[in-house]
DNA sequence: ATCCTCCCCTAC
DNA sequence: TAAGGTAGGGGAGGAT
């Protein structure tokens, strides 16, 4: 299941997609579905429980195990876990320092529901005398728990979970204290426990506990399961079937039976909305004077509650809490003290997505882009805006809470809502509340203990974002078959822009469509009609519940005059604070201020945007929609690092999502931006649990010179923007990337030719024409005389016949076109370097034999044994002849550094990025070149000793640099007596006094110095140090291309240079060097304005033909 | 003036 | 326990 099939898939059809884009990418397990399949139809009239499924169990890295190893090893981990929990500060003790006498000594309290005195107070008196408080339950810490009350529902589930526990009230603490001893608790044990013994000893958590405090029968609605069948997974840690048997989360399929099913059921029932008989009862909208039904469409309230909702199924099966799989799918690292966050779980990234309710509602869209792919209908939403339009509005009510009460409906009238957790003292939020729930006060984004405290009988349903997608999927489909101008809002809402000539009568169309949503979704919908987007909007508000209203003009002034300014989108929590400061509460009195003075104070465009609002005028169009901008991932919760590798581990699965994001919606980018939420040096623990708290936001930006998605490049850019921050890891309570400057990939680019010569030039000669809008022509064709006589100079020491005469070109823009990839012109076989052509990789020369019909290779056997082999140098590389080592930690010699390793994610430890922890030794991807005079002593102390010693041999004769003396240099006696070290001498007296002329064209000083070094080992035939200073040189050239504005001219020589000089020598253990050239080029070279460098390369002789056909942008 | 970077604000 | 993401709009201030 991939995500180009997922986009073709018809959208009528329900094909797979997961909401969780990177999912799809990811796992491509198929292996799961057939499990996952019948997991989700019994699942489904209970809900999804906690989250973990098979296809986070498949992801994880022990997916490949046997039960028995995975078993073993979780009883290991879950000893571990408990060990930890033992040390966790979630329970507060005071040993040693109590003021009071320690009666209280091994005595360790849960409090239980509300209290008196409080559970605050009763912790003071059990720290001042020497007991402890746990704010979690757990049998193995928790002593006695303590308990005031406790309705009947709960205490069925008190007896389970304390098994055995006393449960006393908190007279007993109180009695102690006062008798200044421990008093026997019997006496206080809590009335309706007392007698009664465990019959129930299994439990799924005190967690799961809680979410029965409202139940109905004996279903928890959170865990969706009996209480009886739940095991507390504290204890038992999460069983082999646990980890492989539970259903797929992030959502993929949609075409289950059990959709199909619940389908069926939704047409059994026929429903009808009678609209006659509608007018505006809404007491809002009265009291605004827009009463008059004929003006003012407005269904009553209860019409539609009247509509049958499809039957409910009853509870079937029960699904195994995730509690279990949580403390299980997530690997220990180290002690630590916090059990959610990234130090944990090494997937913490991909785990944490996958329950993010932001994350979904956030990446939406991007799912819906793929459904519909838009830009049908937009040019003809501009050409409609001359005719009489207008807007309607449509949004769910409590969605996410209507989407899992569907079945429910017993619950439809009792406050519901929507949290990961049921706590009444968590920090857990509302994500939904239905509306009796709102009656209380309850509301989304608000603690569930706050919820539970406005509404202690508020019934918490878990998440199900597959559900909430299916619905999302059914609302839209419904929109789309009755317009085809719609511009979505969220994965619940939508606008629609009728013309007066299609429908006549919008408010009708918008009841026929609310009727089919209710029957389709079994979720109602609400409507808001009026002449712009603003008004719609604000009418749906007005409409909510379930109704439907419109405001016609000339009521709009009337409606908005006592309307709170917060009630307009776009003005929020600060707005309204500012405004408020100066008297301004209602939009009335905002139309008293002039436009110049909201202007100067909020902006030139938030000033007309509060001026036009406040009117009821709002001149956005419907359905412009724009391609993406930008694309990021983000985390701000459980972000807690204790050292660098932590960090960086999170960072490149950071840059892995968002590799994997850029390639979901085809499209590379340019900008590169890492945020970090840094905690405030005053701020305490945050309140919310694993929250982060007050934070400084801080962010760095680095744009390169070439799009890109590669996840190696990202990772590589980001490193090094991180470095810039030069931040303590453990103030970091959140970071993000975030890619703009996106291009997309245009179709040439897609698949397997993305990589190939023929598109690569194909690719080169269309975007051409933009080397126009690059550079100063002037600058350009002054440097083009330089570059060419330095290349002249420096290539004629390896390979004299690859350059051809240079070209001047002469500059003519204006008449310039660039051919379009089908006008791409192949060059003459003639024209072609065979010596270079034969020596490139195999699978490279039979992509070109390819584009030549396969006579290329018929070529080359005529003109066999004539040209390139006695050019060659012959290279016999042995193993770990070439001592390279790029990697900044590592100075061993003979370091054969794997290519996938180069930037692994423990390398980045020291360096400016490592404050406070060692900065004597400087980043090496810190290093940013910008002058010869420049350089990095850094890189060269990674050099292996004995280049490091002939670079300081060579650097004096010309030039060096006064921090090279810093160079902590022992030169090992080794290398003085290495024969290979002979070139140095030789090189040495070379240049002495006599600097060629090309070093002006690495203007970066590594590469200056790389390549003095490289064209020394060539003249001595030190085959292995050649081959190792290549390397380095390929390293430096990346990480310019990748990092540097100013550099990548150099770069690009220095590539154009290797590659030349890896094909001529044909190392042949340097084959993968020559690739890492060619991609670095291909990605780089199709904006180069020295493109034609990388041209000649394979196609000299086609030197002057190409510069004419494409204008005076070359330079060569 | 216009662009760029580093924020802040808003909505779902 | 608990999963505070994502993307667009826009302002301030500096570089050009
Ligand atoms: N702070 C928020 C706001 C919204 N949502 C999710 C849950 C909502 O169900 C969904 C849609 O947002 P709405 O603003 O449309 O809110 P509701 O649909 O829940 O209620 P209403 O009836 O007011 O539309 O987005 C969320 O998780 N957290
Ligand atoms: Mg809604
Ligand atoms: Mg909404």
């Amino acid at each position: 299941m991939s995500f180009n099939s997922s986009r073709s898939a018809d959208s009528g059809s329900k094909s797979k997609r997961s909401f969780n884009s990177i999912s799809s990418n990811r796992s491509g397990n198929s292996n799961s579905s057939d499990n996952s399949k019948k997991k989700k139809t019994t699942q489904k009239t209970l809900g999804m429980a906690w989250g973990s499924n098979s296809r986070s169990a498949s992801r994880s890295s022990f997916r490949n195990s046997p039960f028995s190893d995975f078993g073993s090893y979780m009883a290991v981990k879950n000893q571990k876990l408990q060990e930890q929990f033992e040390a966790e500060a979630t329970s507060s003790s005071n040993s040693g320092s109590s003021n009071g006498k320690p009666i209280f000594q091994g005595v360790s309290i849960f409090v239980d529901g509300f209290t008196v005195p409080s559970s605050q107070e009763l912790k003071g008196y059990m720290l001042k005398h020497g007991g402890r408080f746990e704010n979690y339950f757990s049998r193995h810490r928790v002593t006695h728990i303590i308990c005031s009350n406790l309705p009947d529902s709960k205490i069925k589930n008190l007896r389970s979970f304390s098994a055995g526990l006393p449960v006393v009230k908190p007279a007993w603490l109180l009695d102690s204290v006062g008798a200044n001893k421990l008093l026997s608790w019997v006496p206080y044990q809590l009335d309706q426990v007392v007698g009664e013994t465990h019959n129930q000893p299994k439990l799924s958590s005190f967690f799961a506990l809680k979410s029965s405090a409202v139940s109905v029968g004996s279903t928890n609605y959170v865990t969706g399961q009996e209480n009886s069948e739940i095991e507390d997974p504290s204890l038992k840690g999460g069983t082999i079937n646990d980890a492989d048997s539970s259903g797929p989360c992030g959502y993929t399929d949609h075409s289950k039976p059990c959709s199909r099913d619940w389908d069926d059921s939704v047409h059994g029932n026929s429903t009808s909305v009678r609209s006659g008989e509608v007018t505006c009862h809404d007491g809002k909208f009265s009291e605004g004077n827009l009463s008059e039904p004929s003006n003012c469409l407005m269904l009553d309230k209860g019409s539609v509650d009247d509509l049958d909702q499809p039957s409910p199924c009853p509870p079937s099966a029960s699904v195994v809490s995730d509690n279990a799989k949580k403390s299980t799918s997530s690997a220990i690292t180290g002690p630590s003290k916090q059990h959610h966050s990234t130090l944990v779980d090494p997937n913490f990234v991909e785990n944490y997505f996958k329950k993010s309710r932001l994350h979904f509602i956030g990446t939406w869209r991007s799912r819906y882009r793929k459904r519909f792919p838009s830009s049908k209908y937009s040019s003809s939403i501009v050409n409609a805006s001359a005719q009489r339009t207008s807007v309607i509005h449509v949004d769910m009510d409590c969605f996410f809470v209507s989407v899992v009460i569907r079945n429910h409906p017993e619950l439809r009238d009792k406050p519901v809502a929507v949290c990961h957790s049921d706590n009444p003292r968590g920090t857990a939020e509302i994500s939904s509340a239905n509306y009796p729930a709102r009656d209380y006060g309850v509301r989304a984004g608000i603690f569930v203990r706050d919820a539970k405290a406005l509404c202690p009988h508020l019934t918490i349903f878990p998440y199900d974002f597959e559900a909430y997608e299916e619905v999302a999927d059914q609302l839209y489909d419904i929109l789309h078959k009755h317009c085809n101008r719609i511009q979505a809002v969220s994965c619940d809402e939508a606008f629609i822009e009728v013309t007066d000539s299609e429908v006549e009568d919008p408010q009708f169309l918008a009841s026929v469509i609310r009727k089919e949503i209710v029957e389709t979704t079994g979720c109602t919908a609400s409507a808001g009609i009026s002449g712009n987007l603003l008004m719609a909007r604000l009418a749906t508000k007005v409409a909510k519940p379930n109704g439907q209203c419109c405001i016609p003009s000339e009521k709009v002034d009337d409606y908005l005059n006592d309307l709170p300014i917060k009630s307009l989108p776009g003005i929020g929590r600060v707005l309204e604070e500012k405004l408020k400061r100066k008297q301004i509460q209602t939009c009335g009195q905002l139309r008293m201020i002039p436009k110049e003075s909201l202007q100067k104070e909020f902006g030139v465009k938030t000033g007309d945007m509060l001026w036009n609002y406040s009117r009821g005028v709002d001149n956005r169009l419907v359905g412009v929609i724009q391609e993406s901008k930008s694309v990021g991932a983000e985390v701000n919760w459980g972000v807690r690092f204790n050292d660098m590798k932590d960090c960086q581990h999170f960072l490149m699965n950071l840059c892995k999502e968002v590799s994997l994001r850029l390639q979901g919606c085809a499209v590379e980018g340019r900008t590169f931006t890492l945020k970090i939420k840094k905690r405030r040096n005053d701020a305490e623990e945050p309140v919310k649990y694993m929250g982060c708290g007050d934070c400084e936001n801080l962010s760095h930006s680095m744009t390169v010179p070439m799009a890109t998605d590669d996840v190696d490049i990202i990772r590589r850019l980001t490193t090094q923007l991180f470095g810039s921050f030069h931040i303590d890891v453990k103030d970091i309570r959140g970071m993000g990337l975030q890619v703009s400057k996106l291009e997309s990939v245009d179709t040439a680019k897609q698949g397997h030719e993305r990589n190939s010569i023929r598109s690569w030039l194909a690719s080169a000669s269309a975007s051409s024409k933009q080397q126009h809008e690059i550079g100063s022509p002037a600058k350009e064709s002054a440097s083009g005389e330089i570059d060419k006589q330095h290349i002249d100079e420096s290539l004629g020491r390896f390979s004299t016949d690859l350059m051809g005469p240079a070209v001047q070109i002469g500059t003519n823009p204006s008449n310039f076109e660039a051919p379009s990839n089908q006008d791409f012109a192949l060059p003459d076989l003639g024209d072609l370097d065979l010596g270079v052509v034969e020596s490139l990789p195999p699978d490279l020369f039979s992509e070109i034999n390819d584009i030549y019909d396969g006579k290329l290779i018929n070529l080359m056997s005529k003109k066999k044994g004539k040209s390139v082999a006695q050019e060659r140098v012959q290279v016999a590389l042995k193993e770990g002849g070439g001592p390279f080592c790029c990697d900044p930690a590592c100075v061993n010699e003979n370091c054969v550094v794997d290519k996938e390793e180069k930037y692994p994610v423990d390398k980045i430890q020291s360096g400016p990025s490592n404050v406070g922890i060692s900065t004597e030794v400087p980043n090496k991807l810190d290093f940013m070149p910008s002058s010869l005079s420049q350089v990095d002593t850094s890189v060269l102390q990674q050099l292996p000793e004995e280049l490091r010693v002939d670079i300081l041999q060579v650097l004096p004769a010309h030039r060096q640099p006064e921090c090279v003396s810093d160079i902590n240099l022992d030169p090992p006696s080794k290398a003085k007596k290495s024969p290979e070290n002979q070139a140095s001498v030789s090189s040495k007296e070379l240049w002495a006094g006599n600097p060629p002329e090309w070093v002006a064209m690495f203007k970066h000083s590594n590469c200056y110095i790389f390549r003095i070094l490289a064209d020394m080992y060539y003249r001595s035939g030190s085959t292995g140090r050649l081959s190792a200073i290549l390397q380095c040189t390929l390293s430096e050239s990346q990480t310019l291309l990748d990092a540097s504005n100013d550099g990548w001219d150099d770069a690009i020589c220095c590539l154009c240079d290797l590659l030349k000089q890896y094909i001529k020598l044909r190392v042949e253990t340097d084959i993968e060097e020559i690739y890492v050239c060619f991609r670095l080029l291909k990605r780089f070279t199709t904006k180069s304005k020295l493109l034609s460098q990388v041209y000649n390369v394979i196609f000299p002789h086609l030197q002057a033909s190409v510069g004419e056909s494409y204008g005076g942008s070359l330079n060569i």
